[in-house]
DNA sequence: TGTACATCAGTGAACGCGCGTTCACTGATGTAC
DNA sequence: TGTACATCAGTGAACGCGCGTTCACTGATGTAC
C-alpha cells in the first residue's frame, strides 16, 4: 500500500528505519511545547506514527527517552551560545573580545529560555540532568556542554587579567546561578511577560553585576 | 461510633469542622515530600479522612488547593527569613545591621530552599503563584511576602549609603535571580547533595558577588 | 424549653481519561550456503 | 544467482493504575417560632 493522504504520519514501510531518533524529535517536540512533564511516550509514538509499545525496543522507559530528549535540549542550549559568540563584531583588544565572549554565554542563555522555554525546563528541570562534564549529546556543535563553554569563558577572562585568579575556582556557580535565576524568573516568575527588548535590559544589567561581583 | 483505633484518620462526628485548612495542610505534607505535582486532591482527601469529593465543599478544582498551599509554603519562606534576621546578634552601627539584614534576606532563602526543598518548588514553581504584593496567605507572621522582605533590606541599604539610590529602582530582580538560581542549583542542579555547611559557603560567596555587585 | 425545618458539609458510587508497560505475535530484512 | 533461515523491529490487544470531577443522596447542625 502506498502513502496515503491521511492525517498521521504513515509509513508504507513495515520498519520504520529511523525509529530511535523519530521518538526523540517527536519528544523534542512535546517538550518544546509543554517542558518535561508533556514528554509523554505515547503521545512521541503517536507522533511518529507508531504503536505505543514499539518505544519499548530504543528505550527501557519513559524516563530514557525524556532523558534523550533533555540531552538533545542542552545541545541545543549549546549551539545558541555559541551563535551568539560567533555573532559577536571583531574586536582587536583580546581582553574586551573575551568581556564579549563572556557576556554572550549569558546572553546566549537567557535568549534560550526567553524564547525556548519549554525546552529550556527540559534541559534544566530533568532531576539530575544537569550535564557539566563533556558529554556530546548535550553538547553544541562546538563539542563543548553549556557548563563548559562557561568555564571556557571564564578560562578566558582570567588569561584577559580581567578576573583575577584566585576568584577562578567555583566562579562558575556564581555566574550560572545569577543567570539561571534571572531565566527562571523570566518564565515562570513575576518577570514573565518581559518583552524581549525589556528582558534583554534585564539581562544586560544582571551580567553587569555578575562581571562587577564575581 | 467513637473514634476507633484503625489506621486512617477517622471522625466521630459526621461533620468534619475544619476540612479547609485541614485539607491544606495535608497538602502542604504532600509538597513537602514531593512538591507541587505531589499535591493531589485525592490523597489530601486520603489524608484528611474524607471522600475525595468532600473536597470540592472548600475548593473549585485542584488548582484551587495547590495555589492555597502554595500561598502557604510562600508564608513559610517569609518566615524562615524572618526568623533569619531575627537571630542576628545586635549590632550598634546602623550601616552594618542593614547590611547583615540584607545577607540574612538571602541566606534566610537559601536555607529554606536547601531544607525544604519539596515546600521551596512548590512555592515558586507553581505558573504564576510568586507573589510580590502584599498577600496575607503568602506572608511571613511579620506580614510581609518574601518579595517585600528583600525590597525592605534594600531600602534599608539605600537608606544606610551602602547602595546608591540610582542603582535601587529593579535592585530585587538582580538579587533575586542570583539567589533563587543557586536555590536551584542547590536542589535540582549540580550543586545537589552539597552539605549544608558548604551550600552556606557558596550562599556566602554569592551574596558577596551580590553586595559587591549590586 | 421544645419542636419543625432549612441549610449545607460530607457520602457513595460512578464516569471517562490517558498513562506506562507487558504479552504473544508477525513479517521485512540481511546473511550463509 | 537463488533459496532457507535467523534476526529483531514493529503490531495489536490488553492490563491495572490513580487521577479529577459529577451525580443524586443523607443526616448533623443551628435557627425561628
Amino acid at each position: 500500500m502506498a502513502a496515503t493522504g491521511s492525517g498521521t504520519p504513515k509509513r508504507d514501510t513495515y520498519r520504520h528505519g529511523d525509529l530511535r531518533n523519530a521518538l526523540i524529535e517527536a519528544g523534542f517536540e512535546l517538550a518544546r511545547q509543554g517542558g518535561p512533564e508533556a514528554v509523554v511516550l505515547r503521545a512521541a509514538t503517536r507522533q511518529a506514527g507508531v504503536a505505543p509499545n514499539a518505544a519499548y525496543r530504543h528505550f527501557a522507559d519513559r524516563g530514557a527517552l525524556l532523558h534523550a530528549v533533555s540531552q538533545a535540549a542542552m545541545a541545543e542550549v549549546a549551539r545558541t551560545m555559541e551563535a551568539e559568540q560567533a555573532a559577536l563584531p571583531h574586536v582587536p583588544d583580546a581582553a574586551a573580545a573575551a568581556r564579549g565572549r563572556f557576556r554572550a554565554v549569558g546572553t546566549g542563555y537567557l535568549r534560550f529560555a526567553q524564547e525556548e522555554p519549554g525546552l529550556f525546563r527540559t534541559a534544566f528541570h530533568v532531576p539530575g540532568d544537569m550535564t557539566y562534564a563533556t558529554d556530546d549529546t548535550a553538547a553544541g556543535p562546538g563539542g563543548k556542554t553549556p557548563f563548559e563553554l562557561l568555564g571556557a569563558a571564564l578560562d578566558d577572562l582570567v588569561e584577559a587579567g580581567l578576573l583575577p585568579e584566585d576568584r577562578r575556582p567555583g566562579a562558575e556557580f556564581l555566574a550560572w546561578s545569577a543567570v539561571h535565576g534571572l531565566a527562571m524568573l523570566l518564565i515562570d516568575g513575576p518577570l514573565r511577560g518581559l518583552h524581549a527588548a525589556q528582558a534583554h535590559d534585564a539581562g544586560h544589567r544582571l551580567i553587569d553585576m555578575i562581571e562587577r561581583g564575581i
